[in-house]
Order: C-alpha cells, then sequence, then structure tokens
DNA sequence: TTAATTAATCGTAATATTGCAATAAATAAA
DNA sequence: TTTATTTATTGCAATATTACGATTAATTAA
C-alpha cells in the first residue's frame, strides 16, 4: 500500500530506478544545469538562480549528494558544490547501457 | 507548497525531468527489461511474471504509454504491448545529450 | 566576543505516487 | 445469449515527495 515493493526487483532495476529518480525532479536537473555551465563551481548561488527557497535547494543538493553525482567542498562560510566526475561517468554509462538495451529496429505491434 | 513549480524551469529541464520519471521506479523498469527479452511482445504476463496486482501493473503501464515509451495493440482479450520505437531513441538521444552534457576530465573541488 | 553570512536541519502542510480490491468494459468462446 | 478471459478504471489507504518558514550550526568579519 503506497510503498514500492524494492525486494521483488533485481538489484540492476532498483539501481536504474535509483539515478533515474536523481533527474526526475526538474530543480535538480536545473541544479546539474548550472554545475555544467560554470566549470568553477557555484555554492548558493543556486539559490538566487533557480526561483526556490533555499531550504528546498539545500534538500535536492543533498539528494544528489546521497545518489552520488555531486559532491561538496566547505569554503568558508559557503559550499562549492560541483560534479563528481567519477560517479557521473560511471552513472552515465548505466543509464546508457539500459537505454541501448532495445534494438531500435524491431517493432513487433 | 508540494506542488513542482514547473514553470520556474525551461523546457528542456522539464523534459529531461519527465522522462527520467518514467524510469523512476522498479516496476517500469521491470517492464521495459521484459520487453526488451521477449522482442515479440508479451501482454498480461507481465503481470504473472512481475510480483504486482493486475491493476497495478496497468497503471504503470499507462504511465508509460503517457510518456509515449511503449505502445499498445488490442488483440482479442488481450493487449500486446511493445517499445514504442521511434520515441524509445528519441528518447534516449535526448538523455544521453543532457548525459554527456558535462566534460568528464574537470574536477573542480 | 558580537554581528553577519551561509548552509543544513527541523517541523509542517500540501500534493504526488504507489498499491490493491472491487468493479466495469470489451472481446472470445460456448 | 451466457460465460469466461483479459484489461482498464474507480476508489480508497498508505507512503513519498516537494516546498518553505523558522531555527540551528558553522565560519568570517568587525
Amino acid at each position: 500500500m503506497g510503498v514500492t515493493k524494492t525486494e521483488i526487483f533485481t538489484e540492476a532495476q532498483n539501481e536504474i530506478a535509483t539515478l533515474a529518480k536523481a533527474f526526475a525532479h526538474p530543480a535538480r536537473v536545473a541544479i546539474l544545469h548550472h554545475l555544467f555551465k560554470s566549470n568553477t563551481c557555484i555554492c548558493g548561488d543556486l539559490v538566487d538562480e533557480i526561483g526556490l527557497a533555499q531550504a528546498t535547494i539545500s534538500q535536492h543538493l543533498k539528494e544528489l549528494k546521497t545518489i552520488g553525482i555531486i559532491k561538496g567542498n566547505i569554503e568558508g562560510t559557503s559550499v562549492c558544490y560541483c560534479i563528481d566526475t567519477e560517479n557521473w561517468t560511471r552513472i552515465k554509462n548505466t543509464i546508457t547501457a539500459f537505454l541501448d538495451n532495445h534494438p531500435t529496429n524491431i517493432n513487433c505491434c
């Protein structure tokens, strides 16, 4: 009832779902877009650039960090966030492998 | 409060989020995995193969169909679902483009 | 030390998602 | 037509997510 039955799915299936969840909110996509743009990392400017409250942005950053997509370095009073390049590559490969799973020249219906 | 503020994000950001949402639940990933395996399409066997109620599977299929990842053909009393190859490619390209956005040789923190 | 700045956390409210039993709808078979 | 089969829909209940104000924690500057 309302709870995802993680145990009935394979590791791979749960992993894809977890990774996809990271990109499943436009605010998190926007955060990543901003991190792409400035290859030196931005910090709390994200709050100004994206129109969400500081608490909300912080929450989204935490989720991205938990999944391992970004990492944060404390610099004085502010925190510098940036893409975790190694993990990004790993995640990209996982998702790409999944998306490449389907032969694109078959149409059964 | 509690509502995603779609209007403050770009079209592209919202699209990525919408597409990612399709893959953000293991049941939907499992459904797609099953559709990959049998390149002739499966129908209600999904209910037996995945351990979820018929209503739940039907709901997930509907979501995948709404996003355009799969399509269904009525065949007698049953429905034959399969990957929408054209859309799959389009979705794959969109996500891949996003994932390729980040230069993997930069590490700012 | 005190004030200012910045980010994380807490508490709460609202909406979204997930799951299923029950039912409806549609087709096939008898 | 009646019955079986299969899928979609409806109507809940429970959990998850999103968002933000208020507060806390940590560091810097004065």
